[in-house]
DNA sequence: CACACTTACGATATTCGTAAGGATT
DNA sequence: AATCCTTACGAATATCGTAAGTGTG
């Protein structure tokens, strides 16, 4: 009864249950049995909730409970406030729960073009809910679109530049030598030297590409120059112009993976190992979406589904 | 740390504000400064947060804080409910304050046209923000706009038909006598007797009218049937005949009180009481809402300043 | 090595339930 | 006379703060 001078709010969403089941019900006890509570509770936190508030909220008499004027608004503004505590769990919820939320990401065009597509259609199937967003760029671009935040991961070539990252290595790729089918290469499946295809009319990306710079590399490493006969920007172009007979063309096995397979054969280089390591990047110390951290797993089992067993190591031949 | 299935969400507004806070300030001890908690305090409620949505909200490392990304999906929830709180208790807040609110009330048209627009006027200039809803309406009607719940109040006279509903007497009404100033009775301002009025030329409203109801049953006291020569709808008819010479009017003084008073007289009628009680009437048990209340308030003030001293026991002559 | 979050533990405050009290129909 | 809300009081629970612990930059 006394006129305490309007406290602090403190109502819990409890609280506000209880002042609903009381409207509601139109009786204490009943109200009571509603929430889980004695009559004498309820009683209290009405009284709690009156005195914050400064005014009766309800008219009693011993037959019934009303509510007051003051009472009315603020039974409005109690359902709006339940319904936005219930839509704040119910929104988080929903982002670990995978029916909600985004997940953007950056990878290297060799991938987004290859192993990519199948993991994401995949994770679309499953997680219908939650928004997919791929950026097809460049190792460098990648990174740099991780550290500025604009995406939540990246999934492109290791990089030391890039050491304030997280990157952990999802698989090492080795480079297998695609040809036409009725090329002279093609005549077997066993594994190549590179020293064998030095000679080849190759087809490659421009220098940028993840896949012409191990490709110059691992030339270089046999002590070659490389010089591709062409430079197209397109993985699938360069699927075209193999299947054509323009010439052969060094590719990472993941981004040879994917490429239709007819008219075509692929076979393993090997000799003194030119991996290109793919691995995840993302930014260091921070938590990755529930979303996010689902994407990486499909991409792991997909990526565990395609080069199977200990294939993390060098590659022996087929 | 340990996984709970995810518990019953109690968070008070408190918690919210530890966790704006944090999420603003990037530091727990920052936050726990703004709050005014010890740390470990937000330590605890973050941990609360956390335990209850099931999800980290914040990546912490010794040197800064941040939000996850289920963490920026939760501070955007939980501004709504900061603000929709705020609103709730500046809703209540403002009713109580008379800012906001609405009172409807109901007035016999012998008052709603004399006594009643002053006391609006006064309260529209005092409270810009309350909404005035006012009907003007026969004495019955009125007792069943309240019962009904259409009107908060009514000002009307007293009718024991209604006993359910609450009646508190503002003031009880004795007859004046108004009539034209060049008019015979209007030569002396002293009271009159009522025997002196009855072969006069009256005019009266229609029988429904309280205002009427009272007339012929003060008549009828003295032994006389009211037969007034004109029966007419509105006050200000009256008023407009009367001056115009047309005949006299035993009019409630709150009724004679505020039409225009040039061009004629008002004589109080004394002799046996024939008062018409003037009261308040609301639902029982239901309290008004503060604006209602400041309206009776007004109400009575308006009244006490019109009818001063003891004037609601019987009427001396003037 | 310094700073900042986490955990442990004792003190405090709040809330709940039982039971008696009071008021109205 | 019955019903229902309010108040009082003891018990349980939860929270806060101090202080020590741990990990990171």
């Amino acid at each position: 009864m006394q006129i305490n001078s309007v406290g602090a709010i403190t109502w819990t969403p409890r609280d506000l249950d209880v002042f609903l089941a009381l409207a509601a019900s139109g009786g204490f006890r009943r109200a009571a049995e509603q929430v889980h509570l004695s009559q004498s509770a309820v009683s209290g936190v009405i009284a709690r909730l009156e005195d914050s508030l400064g005014v009766r909220l309800f008219d009693r008499n011993t037959r019934s409970v009303s509510l007051t004027p003051c009472g009315e608004v603020f039974l409005e503004q109690a359902r709006l406030l339940r319904a936005q505590f219930d839509e704040a769990a119910r929104r988080v919820r929903a982002m670990v729960q995978l029916r909600a939320g985004r997940v953007s990401l950056a990878a290297l065009p060799s991938l987004a073009a290859t192993v990519l597509p199948r993991v994401m259609a995949e994770f679309a199937r499953l997680y219908p809910g939650v928004e997919l967003n791929v950026r097809d760029t460049l190792s460098g671009a990648a990174f740099e679109l991780v550290r500025s935040g604009q995406v939540d991961l990246a999934i492109t070539a290791a990089n030391p530049e890039y050491a304030d990252l997280d990157y952990t290595a999802l698989t090492a790729d080795s480079f297998v030598l695609l040809c036409a089918a009725d090329h002279r290469l093609a005549r077997s499946r066993k594994p190549l030297q590179w020293s064998e295809v030095v000679g080849e009319r190759h087809i490659s990306m421009p220098l940028p590409a993840s896949v012409r710079q191990y490709a110059n590399a691992a030339f270089l490493f046999h002590g070659f120059q490389f010089a591709p006969a062409y430079e197209v920007e397109h993985i699938a172009t360069i699927h075209g112009m193999v299947r054509a007979g323009l010439g052969v063309a060094a590719l990472p096995e993941l981004a040879a993976a994917f490429v239709g397979r007819e008219g075509m054969v692929t076979r393993r280089l090997t000799g003194p190992d030119m991996q290109r390591p793919i691995g995840l990047v993302s930014r260091r110390g921070r938590s990755l979406s529930p979303a996010a951290a689902e994407m990486i797993r499909l991409l792991r089992e997909e990526i565990a589904h395609l080069l199977p067993a200990g294939r993390t190591g060098p590659v022996a031949g087929e």
